[in-house]
DNA sequence: TCTATGTCTACTAAT
DNA sequence: TAGACATAGA
């Protein structure tokens, strides 16, 4: 907040008086890239160097000097988290003029967009949005419909494919043009009709969202203009994490290719670290960063490496770890705030090893006022979060997961919105589809397929099949069938017509009353669905709470804020008391006083399928970069020697990324695991210790996993019941019988046995409740 | 058509 | 290990 003092010279425009205090505090990279006008900048932001500061006082200066009126900035970001705090950061700066600036991640500001310029998409307004597994399960419809062997032509490869296409632009006639062996004009032709599909059930992936906004303003060159004239400051965040999609968007919104003279380009500034780039999976590409001097030729770079964040111990085994990256820009962080404690190694035994230690470390920080909520742990992958979970139960240490089974990819959930859907969308096969037959209503695979034949062959959606089959249009099909149809036909019509005037809320209730959703899950006697009864309670919170923040807002507008919710928008904020576990993607942007890298070993970070390829082994060690650099004063480093994937354990050596950082650095409370201790008395043992020069290679890794997968549950087999053909048994619920053949051995044998009336069972032995009679 | 049971296969990362 | 899928029997 500006000192009172400038308010008071009455001689000073109030905008330079507010421009001025904006100013104070910042580092003279800091002030330059805030200060600077004209030409687009690049701001290489090094982890922890004051990158939102820049951002939000580089909106609020424009603003406080005239240069800019709110509603002339657009600023993107990767996730709704960072919108959010760059939003509320900018308000604080500005005032509540901030709110008619457009903040928002590239999904969702093209979901505006669109929504806004249906007509010339062109798809209705209300159109739905599939995530990744909506997407799946129509290209699996999709390949199924074009006959396509599911073992040869894997339906998620061909999504994963089609998603690479729409990230580079690709249309379907493109791919065509393109495809050279059969596997591509498979591909190619699958992409064709799914993206057909999509259109008839006026739906958009992810991927299109930004795709068909490009598309909008390239093809519209009105449409273009309208958004030009509004948007004169485009700012982007994360700009290293743009694929080529996204890059097109942000030329097409600036007009960096517009020769139109009736308005110049925007103003653009992007934020970005090369060093940070962690989503090449995802088709972002580095080189939007590292060439965006000559995509703008006028640029202006400035380079801010000073950290805020962290001790020079942490950024020191960070500089180290990244450095070994071929390449890269030149940059080194550093930091006046001192050395702080040194980084924490240990080698655990095992992954439950490894949990107990990192339990037992957070008790004893208890003592120098550590609180749990101070404490963040990374994996590499969400699985490794089990062992963590299970300790910290046992321990009662208070522990919560971003991430992971998400709330929002729940079965209960997806069926809710899926209804919803159904209800914004009459059209949207995939939701209405998925709901058929849910609960079970008598309509099995036999009336879908004829409604989806029906349907295919007259050119219209699932949806308007279901009404024409209602109508008496479809022969063949048996008057129960008909009756079901009517009876959800009837469901939605009902819903859809209270739904014209009723919140997201009420409206969630009605469906899932009507359709006898509810009713279901409480009737049934599993477990489970009590927790699914709470979690649609849970949905419910949230449709409420929803219209609180926005009180006109209608079932669409509900819908698209939860079809782009991410698993980071959820981390608690501050100092909700407990432990956070996280992958390290989800981390990103992120800070904690205390951080725990987990699962150092080469095979889990780096990744096993990134191993032998250079640029992914790249892209994990940035990933690495980014997990050590979020550590504010206490970093630790942990591997495990053994660790079990699938039920198998497998030993794993130290992660390479460990062998770069500087010795002097690390403190190892363990260097050796105990096996490997052990282990060493008979191979050669100066291999397993790092910082004497050991580098796994990839050879060695292979084959001490395969040394390493030994099954684990043998000894069920004594208690196994040996039998023979002719013995006669008792079984616990089908009663006495003759033992007629048995296959197999041990652990896997099956016994056919004949129980009279000629009811022959097949039974695994190792679970058949079964005993030998003697005699 | 539904349900239970057994079999198969998958764990990178996520808007 | 677990969830997704296939199959058989009711």
């Amino acid at each position: 907040m500006p000192p009172s003092a400038v308010w008071e010279s009455g001689e000073v425009p109030e905008a330079s008086a507010d421009a001025d205090a904006l100013l104070a505090g910042l580092n003279p990279q800091q002030h330059e890239a805030v200060t600077h006008t004209g030409s687009p900048l690049l701001v290489v932001a090094g982890a922890g160097s004051g990158k939102t500061k820049v951002l939000t006082h580089r909106i609020a200066y424009a603003l406080a000097t005239g240069r800019a009126r709110a509603d002339q900035v657009i600023a993107i970001t990767f996730t709704n988290k960072a919108a959010a705090e760059m939003r509320e950061r900018v308000r604080s700066l500005v005032g509540p003029q901030a709110n008619r600036m457009w903040v928002s991640t590239f999904h969702s500001a093209c979901v505006r967009i669109l929504r806004r310029e249906y007509r010339d998409v062109p798809i209705r307004s209300t159109f739905s949005v599939y995530d990744m597994q909506d997407a799946q399960r129509l290209m699996a419809l999709t390949c199924k419909r074009l006959n396509l062997d599911p073992k040869q032509f894997n339906p998620k490869l061909f999504s994963r494919r089609v998603s690479d296409f729409k990230n580079e632009l690709i249309t379907p006639a493109d791919a065509a043009a393109q495809a050279r062996t059969d596997f591509e004009k498979k591909i190619a032709e699958a992409y064709r009709l799914y993206n057909d599909a999509l259109q008839q059930a006026h739906a958009m992936d992810f991927d299109d969202l930004i795709m068909r906004t490009v598309q909008l303003l390239q093809n519209n060159p009105q449409v273009a203009r309208t958004y030009r004239r509004r948007f004169r400051h485009v700012l982007v965040d994360e700009y290293q994490d743009t694929n080529h999609a996204q890059y097109m968007l942000v030329r097409a919104l600036v007009g960096a290719d517009d020769d139109d003279a009736g308005v110049p380009p925007a103003e653009l500034t992007v934020v970005g670290d090369s060093d940070q780039s962690i989503y090449a999976f995802r088709g972002a590409t580095i080189r939007n960063i590292e060439e965006f001097e000559k995509d703008y030729p006028d640029a202006h770079t400035v380079v801010l490496e000073q950290n805020y964040r962290s001790t020079q111990n942490i950024l020191s085994a960070a500089n180290a770890v990244i450095s070994a990256n071929a390449g890269r820009r030149a940059k080194r962080l550093w930091t006046d705030s001192g050395d702080g404690a040194k980084v924490i190694g240990y080698a655990a035994d095992s992954e439950h090893d490894e949990a107990r230690f990192i339990a037992s470390e957070i008790d004893s920080l208890a003592t120098e006022n550590v609180k749990p909520g101070d404490v963040a742990i990374f994996y590499r992958t969400n699985a490794q979060s089990r062992a963590l979970e299970e300790i910290f139960i046992r321990t009662g240490l208070p522990y919560r997961v971003v991430g992971g089974t998400r709330f929002y990819e729940r079965k209960e959930i997806k069926d809710a919105l899926a209804y919803l859907r159904a209800i914004a969308n009459p059209d949207d096969s995939v939701s209405i589809r998925r709901i058929f037959n849910t609960p079970r209503r008598g309509l099995g695979d036999k009336a879908e397929a004829t409604v989806a034949a029906y349907a295919h062959d007259h050119d219209i959606s699932f949806g308007a099949a279901i009404a024409a089959a209602v109508d008496g249009d479809i022969p063949g099909l048996a008057p129960r069938t008909m009756n079901a149809l009517r009876d959800f036909h009837a469901t939605l019509n009902e819903v859809r017509e209270f739904a014209t005037d009723a919140s997201p809320a009420e409206i969630l209730d009605a469906v899932l009353d009507r359709s006898g959703y509810v009713a279901t899950l409480r009737a049934s006697d599993d477990p489970q669905d009590e927790s699914r009864v709470e979690n649609l309670a849970e949905l419910h919170a949230v449709a409420a709470e929803f219209r609180e923040t926005q009180p006109d807002g209608d079932l669409g507008d509900f819908l698209e804020r939860v079809a782009l919710v991410a698993d980071s928008d959820s981390i608690p904020d501050d100092d909700a008391g407990q432990i956070t576990l996280m992958t390290v993607h989800t981390a990103k942007g992120l800070e904690f006083p205390v951080v725990f890298a987990s699962g150092m070993e080469d095979g889990t970070f780096p990744h096993a399928r990134s191993i032998d390829d250079a640029s992914q082994l790249a892209e994990e060690r940035r990933l690495a970069y980014v997990a050590l650099t979020r550590a504010r004063e206490r970093l630790y480093l942990t591997r495990a020697a053994v660790r079990s994937a699938w039920g198998m354990p497998q030993q794993l050596p130290p992660s390479r990324f460990l062998a770069a950082i500087p010795e002097e650095v690390v403190d190892w409370r363990r260097e050796v695991a105990g096996a490997e201790a052990f282990r060493s008395t008979s191979e050669t043992s100066s291999r397993l210790s790092f910082g004497s020069g050991y580098r796994p290679k990839t050879s060695d890794t292979r084959r001490v996993q395969r040394a390493g997968a030994v099954r684990a549950t043998e000894k069920d087999e004594e208690t196994i019941p040996s039998l023979e053909a002719g013995v006669r048994v008792l079984h616990d619920s089908y009663g006495l019988g003759t033992v007629l053949e048995v296959t197999g051995q041990g652990w896997r044998a099956v016994a056919s046995v004949d129980f009279g009336d000629g009811a022959v069972k097949k039974l695994m032995l190792r679970y058949a409740p079964l005993t030998k009679l003697d005699v």
